[in-house]
DNA sequence: AGAAAAATCATTCAAATCGTCCATTATCCC
DNA sequence: GGGATAATGGACGATTTGAATGATTTTTCT
């Protein structure tokens, strides 16, 4: 964690910028850069000493969260984000405002502090679209946060999802959301998730017909099915009981044919899974990559 | 090792376009390429800098991984997309198959090669999702195909727009699709345009009510006030007739408050714009791209 | 308060990069 | 083809960088 207040470790600062600590410690020491020094000798840099600094020599920031500027605190002095004591506070005013930088750097800081894909979408991501989900009802204005909202947060889990993937072969995974459901960001941070965990997942997004998930999971290439499918239920229409049966059949017919299928989201408990109970339902993400952890173990 | 992070050393992009540490470095000191400078003298060079660099100047990659790029297209040995005669063709086979990997090196080749993003969206993308689009009505398997190739493009967009973005100040640019149009993509290629052109753009996504608009566009503040206004119009539903009039009257209205709009999509031509005739209506990503030129041009 | 863990200190050293010069190769113009 | 011009790649000593070291300071936890 950085330190906090308005002194720097040279090592803060040195990651910020991305350069060693030992040249930091050297520019220092040639007075390109004041610090003061504790008592015990240790260097203390003044977070505007810092700006000055980098602003002075034109670097650029590898992170810049860490100086509390990517044009986004520095530029909004109304607000100091760093006051507020819950940090997905911090995230939901980022994407309140539409501020797309300061939000990746919000994210992407946490993520790079070892927070998972997973913890990041029950934590910020969820807690801010459960708020911002709210303002929709207000009229316009909240049609608009809620719209500019989803898609800077789609460009950042697709980014977070292209660092933790990799290409080698792992298992198939595939999935998406039911017919009716239209929100997009659940299926893609399953798919995010997964591919942290080594799958080479698949997503087929929002609004996808049970059909469509039949066809993809029972096909007879064995080159194309998959190992494990998941399925996204944010949103069940009352007006489709018929649906409802559909997916339970879908998910007898899962347990049949041995084929591990999770199901996940916010509608996904009021299904009646008692005809088949073998079906997990997952109301988290984290639990969910508990889940997908457990399995991966179990595989190998 | 390749440097970490998003900073390069000459040395790492020496080898990665497979030129000399002299040539590189000659060329960085007439100003070809920007670079940052550490405190102590050494260049540093940013990722999106040498990707604009090594795109101006149609350079060839020896090493495309050292900045984070796909390697050649060759390496797609289960189809021979060379015999293909037409490029677009084997784009397409490629999201039809949902070969992500292998459209990722066909896109970023071609990105690489000097296209544009709106070459690209003109050509492999709409004429691929034009075909797909055909499947569609084919029952389960046309939609999974779509689906699928729809989440892979928009990955795909997401990370082509991040490569072109700068985050120096350009003017504003706000938009989406209007309300019962779902095509993600056409609002996602016109934000990668704009910011090709040095917007900093805004993207309201799809089925976005006119209210939205109106409110984001004609807000007091001027500080969040757009310079630009752009509408994507893919299927305007014949059951809404209201909808077409609301279009025209913000249209009116943009005239009024001398805030440039732009029309574009599949069917945007059919409405009526008679009224207020100074609305430019574009066909194709191509023609945008170009008037964004010139209203760039004619702005300085 | 005191012990254990983490961070930082100053220093050293190999590797990377600096700016510059020069020989060689490519390009252009007639 | 031949000569002028520009671009390239390699080599040079001097400087900068990053990583490792063992000693000290700061922080954390009981």
């Amino acid at each position: 964690m950085p330190t906090t207040g308005n002194l720097l470790s040279p090592k803060d600062l040195s990651i910020a910028i991305g350069v060693s600590e030992s040249s930091l410690k050297r520019w220092t020491d040639r007075g390109l850069l004041q610090v003061s020094r504790t008592a015990g000798g240790h260097r203390r840099i003044d977070r505007n000493e810092a700006i000055r600094f980098v602003r002075a020599r034109k670097m650029s920031l590898v992170r810049p969260e860490i100086l509390g500027l990517p044009g986004s605190v520095a530029a909004n002095p109304e607000i100091d984000l760093t006051t507020l004591e819950n940090p997905d506070e911090a995230f939901l005013e980022l994407m309140r405002r539409g501020h797309d930088l300061g939000a990746r750097n919000h994210l992407f800081q946490r993520f790079l502090d070892g927070e998972t894909i997973a913890a990041l979408a029950d934590g910020p991501i969820r807690e801010s679209f459960d708020r911002i989900g709210e303002l929709w009802h207000h009229g316009p204005e909240g049609i608009l946060i809620e719209h500019r909202a989803t898609e800077i947060c789609v460009g950042l889990v697709i980014e977070l999802s292209k660092m933790v993937r990799n290409d080698r072969a792992g298992p198939r995974a595939i999935g998406g959301a039911i017919s009716g459901d239209e929100y997009k960001l659940p299926p893609l941070l399953t798919t995010a998730v997964l591919q942290e965990h080594g799958f080479r997942a698949v997503n087929l997004g929002p609004n996808t017909p049970i059909e469509v998930f039949e066809l993809a999971c029972f096909t007879d290439d064995p080159e194309q099915r998959p190992d494990f499918v998941w399925m996204s239920i944010n949103d069940l229409p009352p007006e489709a009981p018929g649906l409802s049966s559909q997916v339970i059949d879908f998910a007898a017919r899962c347990v049949e044919e041995n084929l591990t299928l999770v199901v996940g989201g916010r509608t996904a408990r009021e299904l009646d899974f008692d005809r088949v109970p073998s079906i997990p339902v997952h109301g988290s993400m984290t639990e969910f990559a508990a889940f997908v952890e457990g399995w991966n173990a179990e595989r190998n």
